[in-house]
DNA sequence: TAAAAAAGTGTAAAAACAACACCGGGAACT
DNA sequence: AGTTCCCGGTGTTGTTTTTACACTTTTTTA
């Protein structure tokens, strides 16, 4: 390969995964104790390094991959950090990205063996570095995301209750919303479908279980909660 | 320096500036053609490589006063490229800013010596490498900043027209605005200050200058176009 | 069999938004 | 001197969207 810009300095690269996850009507993070150092024993985002045969994107999916198993997982580029005291070693640039998977395709096996854990996002502790920023960072682009697009399904199960759906949206925007009026939407989208189960886990009375036809939400269709 | 990480490959990270300017009624971007390799004589943005001592913001802000001698202007992070095929040469990760600038601040003289073009929004040539996609990404995020923050006014002289304002608008929207309810909405604004000069230049009857102060401006106002 | 817990359902008032047309002042033209 | 043209400036009304709000149903548990 030819060495077109050699007098420049090169720097490591890295990716940082902010994964979020919905359980027990809470919105929460997957995050761990650093294990090496710099800044080992601190709270910490899960990353890895950037390798020289695939993109930014690529690495983010292959980090989450090593981490959960899981594949094919909605992550959307939360942007690139920089700051010269970012890392006390060698000058790291670190691109974080977000995720948004279901808790339970996360088996806790795989969970305790990575040593991460789920963490209230209301509850975030200091993290290494400007971990805490990236978070700050992702969760904005998130809610934001979530209000025009439908990705918040990859949240939850298939099969999921209006009340699910309605708990969801409360923890994202911080805020409770009104039932009557928050249904009156859903039922506007054609595409959250109903199905004719019944959950009875929940609730005594048994709620309706609803699903997101992807297919059916097509290019016309627009989402507004 | 220690060297924590030494197993893992560095790469080049530059920035690459997507520069917002608003002039005659059309919202454009400087762009010029690359006068090195790769890609000499293709369409570009004006970009350079980011310095070990120094954050990519500051990068950022560095190329761009390069560019244009202006310091303390309004830009933010776009996000990181890094697909493996975005440089034919040796690896570079771009990170992208956009800007906004008054074009008025910036010499023809500093323009042509650059050799850099105000090319309108709707007529941008092919580019090199993966540009496209960065200002396609960068007038998202623009037109967003606008709806909801006053940034326009780094678009714009001091002292502005109201139908200036409305067409800065119409053309980051890329729609035309209602005149009645687009001066409606000024009005509520109270720090969108009417002066008691007029411009004569624009029209034969004359228009009020406004002036937006920033000052005023404060957390508990907000600002909706 | 009474109480508790969550599901489900409609209406009315308020606010936000969208549509719409004419007058006035000055410059340019005849 | 008069006419035309260009642009600045101004409110009202109908429509749509958003918000506020309370009771009944079903099933489990005490």
């Amino acid at each position: 390969m030819t060495t077109y810009y050699s007098e420049f300095q090169k720097v490591l690269l890295s990716v940082d995964c902010i994964i979020f996850g919905f359980d027990n009507n809470k919105l929460k993070i997957l995050i761990g104790k650093r294990n090496m150092d710099p800044g080992r024993g601190e709270w910490s985002l899960y990353g890895g390094f950037v390798r020289s045969d695939e993109s930014l994107d690529e690495a983010a999916h292959r980090t989450l991959r090593e981490l959960t198993g899981l594949r094919n997982i909605f992550m959307r580029q939360v942007g690139a950090f920089g700051n010269l005291d970012r890392d006390p070693g060698e000058r790291v640039v670190s691109v974080a990205y977000y995720a948004l998977i279901n808790v339970k395709d996360y088996s806790e096996r795989q969970r305790k063996q990575h040593g991460v854990e789920w963490i209230n996002i209301e509850d975030i502790p200091q993290m290494y570095s400007d971990h805490n920023e990236m978070v700050v960072k992702a969760r904005k682009l998130m809610k934001q995301k979530m209000k025009t697009d439908p990705v918040g399904f990859e949240l939850l199960p298939d099969l999921f209750t209006l009340t699910q759906l309605q708990r969801l949206y409360e923890a994202v925007n911080g805020e409770e919303l009104d039932k009557r009026n928050f249904r009156k939407r859903i039922k506007e989208m054609d595409f959250i479908e109903k199905t004719d189960l019944i959950d009875k886990k929940t609730s005594k009375r048994g709620a309706s279980l609803y699903r997101f036809n992807k297919k059916a939400f097509t290019e016309d269709k627009t989402f507004k909660i």
